[in-house]
Formats: C-alpha cells, sequence, structure tokens
DNA sequence: AACAATCTGGGATACGGTTCCCCCACTCTC
DNA sequence: GAGAGTGGGGGAACCGTATCCCAGATTGTT
C-alpha cells in the first residue's frame, strides 16, 4: 500500500519497509542494526526478524553519507601481477579486515594520467586512505605530483601512503613505509664477495627506478667495504622481468664473459639470468653463482634454490594500514610531522644454494 | 559567512560551496560537471574555475545515493597470493577500468563465514556485480550457499558470477565463466602417453575440490582412450602447493618408484615435484617428465621449462566483466535463462621442455 | 509588434540512513 | 499519592548529489 513504490522493480528493500513491516519507527531499526543505543528484547527479536524475512542490508553509500560508514582503503598498484604486490597487498587487505575496513584495487598500469584519475577516483569514495605501491621515478616532477596528492587526498580527510618507495622531500602530509632497500643490497652483495667473487654481474632493475639505484648503490657500497674495485661495465640496466635476466646475461656472455657471480635486481630476474646460463652449458653455482631480490615464492621453487634478500611485503602492508588506522583514531592528539610518518623495515639475506666460491678462486 | 559549517574541520568542499562561489545554483554546477544538460559556456567556465580552485571532487556515496554513481565489480578471492588468481582479476580490473566501473577485493582466507560476511558487504555496497574466484568445494550445502548468494543478490539489482567453477544447478540466477578443465587434463595426459609413458604419477590437488576432481578426471579418460590401465595407487591428493609437491614425490619414490613421468595438478606443484625428483638424483626430463597445469609464468621460469596447460585465466577476467556489463546494459531486454549465463573458454597443451619418452622404451 | 518556440538556470524534492531532541510511561522515593 | 528520575521509542533534521518541474530570457515567425 505504499506510495512511494509503484514499480515492480527488482528495488532491494529500504530500511523504511523493514520499520513498516515490523511496525516500529525506522530510528528504532536503525538502533537495533547498529547496536549503539539501549534497546528492549522485544524490538530487537520482532525488527531481527523482519531483516531476516527480508534480506534485508543497510545501504552503504547513505551509511557513509549520514556519517557512518565503513572505513576504505585503496591500493594502487602498476600491475596487479607480481608477487611482491600481492603479499603487500595481502598485508593491507588482512589487516584491514581485522578492523572491518574495506580495500579497493586499482591498476595504473605505469600511466601517470591514470593515476591521477585514480586517485581523484579515490578521493570521490571518500576512502580513509590511499596506499601506493612500488618504487618511484627519480623525476623532480614526480615528487610534485606526489605532493600534490598528499596535500589533496589530506585536505579531503583521506590520507596517502607511500609503501616501498623513499619518502617525500619537504613538509608532505604522507606516510611512507618503506624498507631498507640499499641495506640489504649490501648484505647480498657482501654475501658474494665474502664467497670470494669478483667480477660480478650486476643487473639493478630500470636505470630511473629508485629501488634499482638503491640497489646498485648498496652492492657498490659492499665493493668498496672489500676493496674490490667496481666495473660499471659490468652493470645492465633493464626492466624487472625474466626476460631481461636472459637478455642481459646472454650479452654479457659474449661481451664481458669473466664474471663468475649475477647479482640480480629481482628474483624474476635471476630466474631469466639462470636460464640464460643453463642454455650457454653453465652450470648453477658450480660455474656461476647467482642470487636475487625480494624472496617471494618462486626463489625457493628454482633449481637450485635462490640465495636472496628477504623484504618483508606482507608486514609493509600490514604496518601501511596500521599506520592510518592509528592515525585516523589517534585524531586530533596527532600533529602532522609526529614521528612515526615514515617507517622502515628491515631485510636480511636468506641463503640457500646458489652460491658456491668461483671455480678457481 | 556560511552558516552551515562552522568548525575549521578539514571537510571536503561541497557542490554547495561551490555553487555559492561561483554564484551558481547547486543545479548548474551539478549539471557542468557531469555534462548532461546544455549549459552556457560562460557558467560552465566559472564552474570549472571553482572547481579547480577548491580542489573539488564529487561525493560518490552521494552520487550513487541520488542515482547516479559508478557500477562496482566486487572480486572475492580465497587468496590473493596465486598467480592464477591474479591474472583473472588483472582481467577484470582491466576490463572494469575500460568502461570505467571501479573494483574492489576481498579475500576469504577458505572461511565460510567470511564469505558470507563478505557477499553482505558488498551487497551494502551495492555493487554491479560479484564475482567469486577458484575451485568450488564438491559439499551439497555448498551449493546452496552459493544459490543463496545468487538469489540474494539478484534481488538487491546485483549479479553473481562464477569463475572457474562448474555452474551451479538449477534455475538460480548466476552467470558460470569456465575453462575447459577436464579437456586440459585429457590432453595433457594424452602428450604423456604418446611419448610412451604408462606409470604416470598423477597429483589431482585437494580431494574435495572441483578443479582437482575435473583433472584426475581427465587423464583417467585419456588413459582410457590409449588403453593403458589406470593405477589409482599412483593417484595422490593433497594441498595445490609446492610442499605437497615435494613430498608426495618424496613418498612415491619409496612406495611406487616405477613411474616415468608426474602429471602434477598445478604448475606451482609440479615446481615441488621437480624438486623432489631432483633432490633424489633423478633428471628431469631425462629419467622422469613431468607436466603442470595452468600455464603461469612460473612454468616458463623454472629448467627444464615446464609443458603445461594453459588456461586462460586473464580472458576469464575480461569475459566475466563483459558479462555482467552487457546485461546490465541489455537491462529489460534479457530475460534470466538468456544464453550467455554458462561460457566456456578452450584450454591448450604448451609443449615446453619437460617431457621425453620414458628412458627405456 | 505581438506571440510562440527554444534555451538556460533556479527551486524543490528524493535517495536511504543516522542521530539529536523530545516525550511518554513506568518505577522509586518521601 | 504525588513528584522526580530513568529507560526506551518516535519525529524530524540533516548528509551531498541528481533531476524533475518551472520561470525568465532570448530568438524567430507571421
Amino acid at each position: 500500500m505504499s506510495q512511494r513504490k509503484t514499480s515492480g522493480d527488482p528495488a532491494r528493500a529500504t530500511i523504511r519497509d523493514v520499520a513498516e513491516r515490523a511496525g516500529v519507527s525506522v530510528a528504532s531499526v536503525s538502533r537495533v542494526l547498529s547496536g549503539n543505543y539501549p534497546v528492549s528484547e522485544d524490538l530487537r527479536r520482532r525488527v531481527m526478524k523482519v531483516v531476516r524475512d527480508l534480506d534485508y542490508v543497510t545501504n552503504a553509500h547513505a551509511r557513509s553519507l549520514a556519517g557512518g560508514g565503513t572505513p576504505t582503503v585503496a591500493i594502487l598498484i602498476n600491475n596487479i601481477t607480481g608477487a611482491a604486490f600481492a603479499h603487500v597487498a595481502k598485508g593491507v587487505e588482512g589487516a584491514a579486515t581485522l578492523r572491518g575496513w574495506l580495500s579497493l584495487v586499482g591498476t595504473t598500469g605505469d600511466d601517470p594520467e591514470r593515476e591521477l584519475a585514480l586517485v581523484n577516483l579515490m578521493r570521490q569514495q571518500g576512502v580513509a586512505a590511499v596506499v601506493l605501491l612500488g618504487g618511484a621515478y627519480d623525476y623532480d616532477e614526480y615528487q610534485l605530483r606526489m605532493a600534490r596528492f598528499a596535500r589533496s587526498l589530506d585536505a579531503a580527510g583521506s590520507h596517502l601512503v607511500l609503501v616501498g618507495r623513499p619518502p617525500l622531500e619537504g613538509d608532505v602530509p604522507a606516510t611512507t613505509v618503506d624498507y631498507d632497500n640499499e641495506g640489504g643490497a649490501y648484505a647480498m652483495a657482501s654475501h658474494l664477495l665474502s664467497a670470494g667473487h669478483r667480477r660480478v654481474l650486476i643487473l639493478p632493475g630500470p636505470a630511473e627506478l629508485t629501488t634499482a639505484q638503491g640497489r646498485l648503490k648498496g652492492a657498490r657500497r659492499a665493493f668498496e667495504s672489500y676493496g674490490v674495485p667496481f666495473d660499471p661495465g659490468l652493470v645492465r640496466y633493464g626492466p624487472y622481468d625474466d626476460e631481461h635476466g636472459y637478455a642481459a646475461v646472454e650479452t654479457a656472455l659474449h661481451d664481458t664473459p669473466d664474471f663468475t657471480a649475477v647479482l640480480a635486481g629481482t628474483d624474476v630476474v635471476a630466474a631469466g639470468a639462470m636460464q640464460a646460463l643453463r642454455a650457454a652449458g653453465l652450470r648453477v653455482p658450480d660455474d656461476v653463482s647467482i642470487v636475487g631480490y625480494d624472496d617471494i615464492p618462486l626463489a625457493s621453487q628454482l633449481t637450485p634454490q635462490l640465495t636472496t634478500v628477504h623484504v618483508p611485503y606482507e608486514e609493509m602492508g600490514r604496518v601501511a594500514l596500521r599506520a592510518v588506522a592509528d592515525r585516523r583514531e589517534g585524531g586530533a592528539g596527532r600533529r602532522k610531522g609526529a614521528d612515526g610518518d615514515h617507517l622502515i623495515l628491515g631485510t636480511h639475506v636468506v641463503v640457500r644454494n646458489s652460491v658456491q666460491p668461483p671455480p678457481r678462486g
């Protein structure tokens, strides 16, 4: 007999439908469902019965408009494929779920245009935070861009979290969750050097990526520490994929075949490198040692199992979420500039079976 | 001078703020922004300037409450880690983005409780569709559960899409995007048989999972076609992970060491199996051949590169999204029971280097 | 020149909840 | 037995946007 809905659309039940059918007021239904107001047992039972009968769920949009609502985190990533990402995402998602938060995912595909669009989209959604994953590009313009995002989100009551990227310069309202990228590379290279390797082929990754730069820098520092001359001719930049690993080793085998170890910027790159070595009839690690970075599952699935640097991806995800959750609860208590907006997690070498001393010491 | 907002909260600008500041009505601002109503050039310019000045973005919740709004797809998955998922997700997300849709992701962690909670959460969000990924459990209760989800979502104007699962029985409002699971296994096993293998260790996966059942069934059919006796003693169930692959081969090597090939239910399982064989001093494929299923990147990163069954995961994701998008646009035109609610994509064997005829004919 | 037709912009209402404010009924106390 | 106190429920104002329905302005027609 309702005047409101004449059509028989497949429209979902509203709180009014529930109230009407239960013979109570809309306010009461809301109270029963949110449970933050004393309600008689009788009323609760009556309402809940109707809720079940109608299979009613509250409209999240209406709820969040009215003030309540589930906090949401947005995860933005270049490429959703890629194990490292998956683990961070798992960490974020898991921690979010634990708190009853929701998580959105978006892929940028390395397109700045799209990245901008996504950040705005997330802003529209009123997300509690935007988590940006992956290495940053070392452009000035990039810094400015991120700073703008950070301020823009901040002004909208949201927050930017950078994961696995270097922190932004200046007084920018953003949180960074980082890992000791350079330190890991230093340790990894040291491991190789202390095994006796002197000529090491280095495949840092894309030259413009900050992670690649950091990894190269760490390796370089290790060479210095060991007093071993560093040969820039043994460094081959390129994308973080197995094809590059394969191609780089193939070329190096032709140009500078005297290397006894490969320091790959990523486990995936290492996998490619390993194949190229095998294809050339070289044994791993007997003839050439090889190490990776990231410690994704692939590392222990290869034969020999890959010695690599463990990066606590999943934990980074959890930490990132905790950071924004704390900040949100801390609310007025926290000021910008408070400590805790740059967190660095440790890395460590995982020794497996892909390293041996060079053939003839 | 506004009476509405006294506090200086970091509250985002509303459409009213824009209207006020631009000296126009709220309706006009809305029109300029949605662009579906004729507006004078002058007004547009004035409004857009204020929008930029205030860095205003529309409130997605309010917008979708009022009728407009971006359609959203929810992707529900057991474990966000796992390459197969990642590719489906990529497909869904990519296709969604292409249409300006949004995608949400949730993980169930194999917990039925949590699955229910998530489906309800998505229902609250008013998502256009819920995409459920991964093999189904072969319980009756499970069928009922899914049917309930399907109807519940349907009643709320949403839609359930099952990807990589068998379709639901009966007249249930759900779409299924499936691949020829059994056919792929049939072809894969045939490949092994035609290479001369007769004793094949089969690691189908978890016995309760429909994908594992299908893969086993396909293999079995191949044995029949070739007139080769099928030995159930060579079948070892277990989880879809490398540890199981390793352990299963290790045991089999002790119990029934006469097998000459391993048919793994998954590339990851194959990776584990390969390691166990190597650990036992066996060469792959010289002593024992091995094949996988899924054709994830890992397959071509192993040495030797793995012969496996290609499953068009990413395309399945795209197809799934297209299905719901079409249905949504088709709107009143489509009836339930229309064709197109069960799509099956093909699989095929990818021959690489992990299969050779058995050692001695 | 008067009137009709076409554009543009504004006012008001609806979307589905949450929550503030107020009132009623019932018990407890003096 | 009457007044005060308390607990539970209803009415209504808002949250921020889209859109329906009109009115004023502008242009074109006879």
